[in-house]
DNA sequence: ATGAAAGCGCTAACAC
DNA sequence: GTGTTAGCGCTTTCAT
């Protein structure tokens, strides 16, 4: 194991200038920086994290709490860590796994002084984790919109702008009956924000244009078939469908294109972009930027850290995907 | 912040006495113990992390190195974190997130120190990142069984039994032409190790008890279906299907159903059982452990870390599933 | 059964 | 522009 004392007494200077070399916290010579970067190279000089943790104060890393739950988009959730991920290291942060579904777990990092902030995935409406994060000593940054987010720094999605542009889409497309397929029972069940706020959004805007649009909560997978014959058996004057749930989207797909009624029915989806587009009979895709999300809530959660208060919550703009045969004109 | 000086003196004991007391490295007294705990307590104490693993030059961290690629199963890999994550969780461990697809991030979490073992997932047959792993300062297991294997501790799935199981099992059911509908092409074509072996054992055992066997590459989601036209318009002998795709199975089994020729397909499936059971015309599923798995990993790492070299591969036997509605009998 | 004290490897005053 | 050094909070010998 080579130390920081190895490197200085290499290059012929002092611990403190090498340790000043790699934080650039004090201006160094060119020729003292080329031959302490030269010892660091020659005898591959790694600085050990505890140590340095110890003495700053700080970690380098992020908490990440993620969920995996019933009704979860593990996919979703995955490029959310993902971009989370990414945006981490290009910050020379690291992320710790927290368990999901624990406050205690946050708490037990932040107290260990394991990370130097926290990103909370997939938060509730009226969530009983974030009673806890206020008085954590480290930041913390939600990706979701709880109720109570006056005092938490959150990052989003801005379902409800999505849900109206939804509406938007289908009223210009002359329907007149609609109906939004969302999250799955289970999640709507849960108030999850994003459901919450979608179905708001869409169902709002869909007054004001006109619309007739109804709501159903629709299982991921196969079952989503039985939602859509139920519909279509029930509410036969539906002529569009605006779905938000990408493991159901599939199936809603082929059930309308097999079932050839008279009329076809338009789907507008609501997920990532590369998930929907090439699904056949969706003619209009509302992208989810999972990884751009992940990769907001890291950005704003280092600069959290680093002491900038940012003002309000920060919401990503809705915007349709364009298939590669038709792309944007910007 | 509480310090185990705070402790000390609240307790009027030493501070060494306080770091045996939570270490349990030698004996301490009843009284002493329950004055200290006391302590702690009040002053509701949290040992500083990076203090205590640069005095111990361990950090109780495991480092996981998860990929996030093309035709990649998110909900097995998403089931393998979740258990390697609890199974850390309950020995006191937690989990770092490396970054995928780079020899590097593993290399230099281990040099700095920040993690004492790597556990790294989906393995290729030949993989690159497996060279390094053996010059590390500490221990790695990874989840997938590389032809390099020789030196690496690894653990995984069976799944050249699981291969072979299915191929007795259709052989009992009377068939003689079948077809295993494997990982998606991007998949197989990186020789990933497991799709490799549960290729060579569905292949062998069918040849030996006199079936017909071909494999074709399947992607995920509805390009499954076109998979499954091709193959009943080219090879109308066929009379079952070994699918190990959780992504394409629902796909693979609408369409069977759909097109409904005079025999009936069977479809006996790999997948973890909770995502197969209850798919319309999957007659059995040979259960994928997921979340065994990770926990598998996480425990040999552990051991590992702890010194106790385990002998060789360690893999988990296949099994069938059963339906809530005929369980088990054990 | 308990204490005292020497590190662990680094950062950041405080010198010059 | 560079060096000296006092911590950071803990673990673990040595003592007793």
């Amino acid at each position: 194991m080579t130390t920081i004392a190895d490197v200085a007494q290499a290059a012929g200077v002092s611990i403190s200038t090498v340790s000043y070399v790699m934080s650039g916290k004090r201006t160094i010579s060119q020729e003292t920086r080329e031959r302490v970067e030269q010892a660091m190279a020659d005898l591959s000089y790694s600085p050990q994290a505890s140590a340095r943790s110890l003495a700053s104060r700080s970690t380098s890393i992020l908490g990440l709490q993620a969920p995996i739950r019933a009704g979860v988009d593990v996919h979703v959730v995955m490029q959310i860590v993902a971009g989370a991920l990414k945006e981490a290291r290009l910050h020379h942060h690291d992320i710790l796994l927290l368990t999901s579904d624990d406050a205690a777990g946050v708490e037990r990092a932040a107290r260990a002084g394991m990370v130097d902030g926290v990103l909370i995935l997939d938060v509730e409406t009226s969530d009983p984790r974030v009673g806890s994060l206020a008085d954590l000593s480290i930041p913390s940054v939600l990706i979701g919109l709880p109720d109570t987010a006056d005092q938490l720094i959150c990052v989003d999605f801005d379902f409800e702008a999505a849900g109206r542009l939804a509406a938007e889409r289908l009223a210009e497309r002359g329907h007149r009956t609609v109906t939004l397929l969302g999250a799955p029972p289970q999640v709507q069940a849960r108030h999850t924000s994003y459901s919450d706020r979608l179905t708001r959004g869409f169902l709002s805007r869909s007054r004001e244009v006109g619309l007739t649009a109804t709501v159903l909560p629709c299982p991921a997978g196969p079952g989503a078939t039985e939602v859509v014959d139920a519909l279509l058996a029930g509410s036969p004057e539906t002529t569009a469908l605006f779905v938000h749930n990408e493991a159901a989207l599939p199936f809603i797909a082929a059930r309308l294109l097999a079932s050839a009624s008279a009329a076809p029915i338009e789907i507008v989806a609501l997920s990532p972009a590369e998930l929907a587009l090439h699904v056949p009979g969706v003619s209009d895709v509302i992208d989810l930027p999972a990884e751009e999300l992940g990769a907001a809530g890291a950005r704003t959660l280092l600069a959290a850290i680093r002491g900038e208060r940012s003002p309000g919550p920060e919401l990503l703009t809705p915007r349709f995907a364009h298939s590669p045969a038709e792309p944007a004109t910007v």
